[in-house]
DNA sequence: CAGTGAGCGAGCTTCCGCTTGACTT
């Protein structure tokens, strides 16, 4: 416990006296620690949070000032031509806390921005200071851990903002949006919209679908080996050990084969001597051995130590509350996010292990209290940081206070009361003593009738003293390492001890795949490969279920098809940004540019422009490799997936995977884990009912009529049956004739899947219907894109029904064709609502209603209504706005002399730039040898 | 993934990391 001096009261009083300031304003970054600190500062002292970031980059096109509209650059946020410098707006729901900070500013004499001490924390500290604006002195304040001692020493010894650390965030800021926002579109133009790439989540998609790619490359193996079940000693059996199983290890000296003894092809592995016995051979061994005598060969002793496990963190926590508690990671963040605001537990999102002094001592009070003095090590246990990057702003999680609350005593109850015990358990046993005990190996010899020396092992623990295992067991993936920890009797024999064997049987087993990823692997192996940060890899999962990249099949996560796609594309034409030690490499850098010793600039460059890498190698571009370079991705290549030893491909359509054999299609069910996609079941796909409904045959043609789904909606359409006897009729039909095509027709809209009839059937098939003659033509009525119409030659007339299409007769066409074609349109609708006139064209302005909701338009230019525009409430003003951004949008193809004013004011802004650019160039000395263009 | 015949106001999707409410169900 930290010593403490004085009343809070008074040393408010005090430290104003020492700052000779009035009122001093604190931002933290939480605002959970918001009373706490204000608590320890006392009078004197304002204290408020930022509540994380309060400003980035614009998010979409509605978010981008309109003086950038017209950049090229503003999509992006990043002024990539400009040295990289980043457009940074408010958040939107942060601008209203952001004035509510600057009020309290006005009213201070001093900022203190008190944010985390990590790279985020200290650009959120400058983003403060840009945007506030002060006029009164600002000293960063820094502290790891909230004691009164702690906060009250951090705010008198404040230092100053670390523009290196700010200058690695920011490039990763930039980076990161660079990705996200220049790969997302290729995959929209390449595979199917709204899908995303981005530096975390397409790696992580990649982990999930190479996972599947081992399983589907995997060849399972089988192998047999023998259990006994010997009889009890007379000394077990007063000891109450009973029978103990043993497994056939050896025979004739040479080991069995097991699992690990194989290859991922299912073949023995060729440096490994041993007899991989088949059923046949078990069997026989099995029989051979029934009746024999067995004897004890050996018995050896180890002693078995185990230590504790470090506090949580967020991964581990994560992972052991999937396993032990069943939660997903977006689940267990929730609730210990409720734990952590209602006082319960410390903060959840961290990557250090490290507890404070008072956390250490109040878990070692709990184990004497609890478990006695017997189970606390002399000195407090230390945990190293496990995570190369650990950027420890916070502590280890874990309950809450000076003093722990057992988890009975909180009150908790549902996940949260289980969620805190797991906490409480895991911080109370990594201060508790190793677990120690012994472990036993019995090796069994017996001769079967034939000869054969068969060998058996038996293992036992036994646990002498328990320690942090009485408090906690961790959790495992694997269900047969769960029994590690567990204790297992062998009765006590000695060597050359007779035994009998009670049961003794062949069992059979079979090699597995690797494992598919649960969250709770998923977590742990970004964590290891760093990949993410602890406070988004929930979200990042949440994000690749929600793109449709994976699925849950119970606690696994399943790769979809669509995945295999995006993780072909990006393998094949962003190698460099899938690749696993991308964000490593990207980690060095950074903090290379933290500590001063890299600069941002040029490795961004490099990043978007290309140039040569460290060895000298020319490395292509971001930007080349998404513009110049996008017609080498060829999208049917890149959704197709052949299916080995077959001539079976299977394709990502718009509308789910398929399977494509020459030309014949067939769905594949979208929830089909890729790895059961074999040559069977790709048989079985084709040869199921496509789920036509039959509606009879034609009686003119023979032809089986076939109702069914297509891209277009439900339609009709006959069965052509191949022609099977042109291989034998060859010389009468000349072998290869073509299939004709079948007729087909969308039902139309009166009609349904379910209930159209034959007839309805025939009479669509018969269109189009030739209504009669005009002007030598003849004029066909049938139904179209744009619904029912009539034809002549090259000229067409919509008609009003579908009905019309049978019953329209030549007069009333010769009627609609009479008429000029705008006719069959609907007249304009009237407008909504009248504005004011346009100051840039002097037009009225009016808003309309047209195919993609309500428009303003002055008659020339049209802009539709934003998020947040009614057409109620719109304002002239407004209207203008929208107006003026979309004549700077589309840069004019027909009327270049009716915008004067935004003319002047592009020119005026391309010139500015230009300027700037051009005056930039040389200063830096860095593009003007020619060094670059080395062959 | 079936196949045809106009001319029309498109605009938006997307990244990673910090943090909580304010919403709805």
């Amino acid at each position: 416990m930290p010593p403490t001096k004085g009343s809070a009261g008074k040393n408010g009083s005090k430290d104003n006296g020492q700052q000779g300031v009035g009122t001093t304003l604190v931002i933290v970054e939480s605002p959970t620690k918001v009373k706490t600190v204000a608590g320890y500062l006392g009078r004197g002292y304002v204290v408020e949070s930022s509540i994380g970031h309060i400003r980035d980059m614009p998010n979409k096109a509605a978010e981008i000032p309109a003086k950038y509209k017209g950049q090229a650059w503003a999509r992006l946020g990043v002024d990539v031509d400009g040295d990289f410098e980043p457009l940074y707006v408010v958040n939107t729901d942060k601008k209203s806390h952001v004035r509510k900070l600057k009020e309290l500013m006005e009213e201070a004499d001093q900022l203190l921005l008190a944010t985390d001490e990590d790279r985020e924390g200290e650009a959120i500290a400058w983003h403060l200071m840009e945007e506030l604006q002060p006029r009164i002195p600002v000293h960063r304040m820094v502290f790891n851990e909230i004691t009164k001692d702690a906060i009250q020493r951090a705010a008198h010894n404040t230092r100053e903002l670390n523009t290196r650390l700010v200058s690695a965030q920011e490039t990763r800021r930039i980076l990161d949006r660079l990705y996200g926002y220049e790969v997302s579109p290729v995959l929209w133009k390449k595979v199917m919209p709204k899908l995303s790439a981005g530096r975390v989540q397409s790696v992580v998609t990649r982990l999930v679908v190479e996972r599947e790619r081992e399983r589907m490359a995997f060849t399972s193996a089988e192998y047999w080996d023998l259990k006994a079940l010997f009889d009890a000693t007379e000394a077990g059996a007063a000891e109450g050990t009973g029978a103990f199983p043993a497994t056939l290890v050896s025979v004739d000296g040479t080991r069995v084969a097991v699992g690990r003894d194989f290859t991922t092809q299912g073949t023995l592995r060729s440096d490994r001597a041993v007899r991989q016995l088949d059923e046949a051979a078990a069997r026989g061994l099995a029989e051979r051995l029934t009746g024999a005598g067995f004897s004890v060969r050996s018995v050896e002793r180890k002693p078995y130590r185990r230590s504790p496990y470090a506090p949580f963190r967020t991964t581990t926590l994560q992972q052991e509350a999937s396993r032990k508690l069943g939660l997903s990671a977006k689940q267990t963040m929730q609730v210990a996010q409720r734990l952590y605001e209602n006082g319960y537990i410390t903060y959840m999102r961290t990557d250090s292990t490290t507890l404070s002094d008072s956390a250490v001592n109040a878990a070692r009070s709990q184990v004497r209290n609890l478990y006695g003095g017997d189970y606390l090590p002399d000195k407090p246990r230390v945990y190293a940081k496990k995570v190369k990057n650990a950027q420890e702003a916070h502590e280890a999680i874990r309950p809450s206070g000076e003093t722990f609350r057992t988890p009975s005593a909180t009150g908790l109850s549902g996940p949260e009361f289980r969620l805190y015990e797991l906490v409480w358990k895991r911080t109370v046993a990594s201060q508790m003593k190793d677990a120690v005990g012994e472990s036993v190996t019995v090796r069994v010899e017996g001769t079967s009738s034939d000869g054969e020396v068969a060998e058996f092992s038996a293992s036992g623990k036994v646990i002498t003293f328990h320690g942090f295992l009485k408090a906690y067991v961790e959790g495992s993936d694997d269900p047969a390492a769960d029994l590690d920890d567990r204790e297992r009797r062998l009765p006590p024999v000695a060597e050359g001890d007779p035994l009998k064997a009670q049961n003794l049987e062949a069992e059979g087993h079979s090699t597995r795949p690797p494992a598919r990823y649960t969250e709770a692997s998923l977590v742990k192996e970004m964590e290891e490969r760093e990949i993410g940060r602890p406070s988004t890899y929930a979200s990042i999962i949440g994000t690749i279920l929600d793109r449709g990249y994976v699925f849950k099949k119970g606690t696994a996560l399943v790769p979809s098809f669509l995945a295999f796609a995006v993780v072909q594309l990006l393998e094949r034409h962003f190698g460099n940004l899938v690749d696993y030690e991308f964000t490593a490499r990207l980690e060095g850098v950074l903090d290379a540019i933290a500590r001063g010793e890299a600069e941002s600039l040029p490795w961004l460059r490099r990043f978007y422009f290309g140039g040569e890498d460290s060895e000298g190698q020319r490395e292509t571009g971001l930007k080349e490799l998404v513009s110049d370079q996008l017609a080498e991705i060829d999208p049917k290549e890149i959704s197709s997936l052949p299916l080995p030893g077959t001539d079976i491909v299977l394709r990502v359509g718009r509308y789910g995977p398929y399977l494509d054999r020459d030309g014949v299609r067939v769905n594949v069910p979208e929830d089909l884990a890729p790895d059961e996609l074999t040559k069977e079941k790709a048989e079985e796909l084709f040869a199921q009912p496509s789920g036509d409904r039959e509606l009879g045959t034609d009686p003119e043609t023979g032809r089986m009529i076939v109702a069914k789904t297509g891209r277009f909606g439900p339609y009709v359409t006959e069965v052509i049956e191949e022609p099977e006897e042109a291989a034998e009729g060859g010389a009468k039909s000349k072998g290869k004739k073509a299939k004709p095509k079948p007729r087909t027709s969308s039902l139309l809209k009166s009609m349904s899947l379910d209930t159209v009839t034959l007839d309805d059937a025939l009479r669509l098939l018969s269109l189009p219907r030739v209504v009669g003659q005009l002007d030598g033509e003849d004029v066909t009525a049938q139904n179209g894109r744009f619904g029912p119409y009539l034809k002549k030659g090259t000229d067409s007339r919509s008609l009003e029904t579908e009905e019309q299409i049978f019953t329209v007769t030549l007069k009333e066409a010769e009627a609609l064709f009479a008429q000029p074609k705008q006719r069959g349109r609907r007249a304009a609708a009237p407008p909504l609502r009248e504005l004011g006139t346009d100051p840039e064209s002097g037009a009225k302005m009016v808003v309309k209603d047209g195919r993609f909701g309500p428009y303003v338009t002055d008659g020339e230019v049209n802009a539709s209504l934003r998020k947040g525009d009614e057409v109620e409430s719109i304002t002239d003003e407004r209207a203008a706005e929208l107006l003026a951004e979309r004549r700077a949008k589309a840069p004019a193809k027909k009327k270049p002399a009716a915008k004067k004013p935004a003319a002047k004011k592009t020119t005026a802004k391309k010139a500015s730039t230009t300027k700037t650019a051009a005056k930039k160039a040389p200063a830096k000395k860095t593009g003007t040898p020619g060094s670059s263009t080395k062959e």
